[in-house]
DNA sequence: GGAATTACTTTACATTATGTCAAGTGAAGG
DNA sequence: CCTTCACTTGACATAATGTAAAGTAATTCC
């Protein structure tokens, strides 16, 4: 069954998404996760060509499961742009590390492997889009700072929410998750709302 | 001869850098730096216990080659904490496309080897005691923008001027050198200094 | 009720790069 | 002449991904 709701199909992302979390994204390989799915490392495959295409549908599984894009609407509805940009920042930045540990285990393979680099960035531009449209809201309210073209705004944002970044401040620097929203948030406004 | 000064060392040393830049960090075999070296992989092996320790001498053997702690001095004795800071973004920044390829095969050796993490987060360390240097240099003259603490300003700082960052800025999202410097000036002194 | 299909198991093997091991070579030097 | 040093040569261990082929047990179809 190739189809995308099967019941072995399902038991392999779940395993495979409880173990990424448990050993934060590295180290977990396709008989891990087979052991754990109950199945034989074989019927991984069955499921899923190679390692990427199993991370990446997990990705997929766990924006489904967390209704990311839900989460991510509330954004979309702000009434301005500046309120638009915080609550962007709100849904994105307490996503991260939801999806963290996979996300970790996709840019291990993303230095390596050229198919994977493409598939990690094409999630990426999926977080730009929506940097791109706080940033466009806040330009068609006149707010935009003119430091900044909408271009060069977006690029910005993309690089202070990006994972990497989230990663640094939080597992390298230690700020808890709530100081590093605030401190995105405020930042942002400063630099960003005229 | 385990010796750090030894004419195949340094042959290999430059090989390895080499192949490095010629790759842009990946897919860089012990092999091939043997072969570009004019040595067997074996001797390789004879300088270098491991391929992490060949690319931690290879970073070594940049930062000499290339003179930074010399290039570094200058935002030490800049006369005011904002020049400082000006300094160091300049010095660092313009040092990071310089090294990249080899802290890119770094990078990648981290995600999977704690030994290399360990390595690659050492020689970050660096980085941010120059960060942490400016940033106190700026509240030594009362300059520091009371949004940020010392601590905090330094590590938002060290994430500004991350080799992840400058990366996602000038290979992702196709910024010119000269625009990634100006911009972290610009955005530093902006959101630093009061 | 027998045949075919489906989903999965089991076992074995190819591949690729790192790192280890042991024996050999050729030149420099006492 | 003999030893030591720096390097070479070739073989092997290891670890994980991915492939291949044959087998099994349950369901479905006629």
């Amino acid at each position: 069954m190739a189809d995308t709701s099967s019941k072995t199909r399902n038991r392999i992302l779940k395993a495979a998404w409880q173990m990424l979390e448990d050993n934060q994204g590295s180290g977990v390989r396709m008989s891990d996760i087979a052991k754990r799915a109950g199945v034989s490392r074989q019927a991984v495959y069955l499921h899923f060509e190679t390692r990427l295409d199993l991370l990446v549908a997990t990705t997929l599984y766990l924006d489904e499961i967390k209704g990311i894009d839900k989460r991510l609407e509330a954004s979309r509805t702000a009434p301005d742009g500046r309120s638009r940009l915080t609550a962007f920042i709100d849904a994105w930045g307490n996503y991260i590390p939801e999806i963290y540990s996979v996300a970790k285990a996709l840019m291990t393979l993303e230095a390596t492997d050229a198919v994977a680099a493409e598939a990690w960035k094409g999630r990426m531009q999926a977080v730009r889009h929506g940097c791109a449209a706080a940033i466009h809201a806040l330009d068609r309210d006149g707010q935009l700072s003119a430091t900044y073209t909408v271009e060069q705004a977006t690029d910005m944002l993309w690089v202070l929410l990006s994972v990497r970044s989230w990663e640094q401040l939080t597992r390298d620097s230690g700020w808890s998750q709530a100081d590093y929203i605030d401190h995105m948030q405020a930042l942002a406004r400063a630099i960003f709302v005229r």
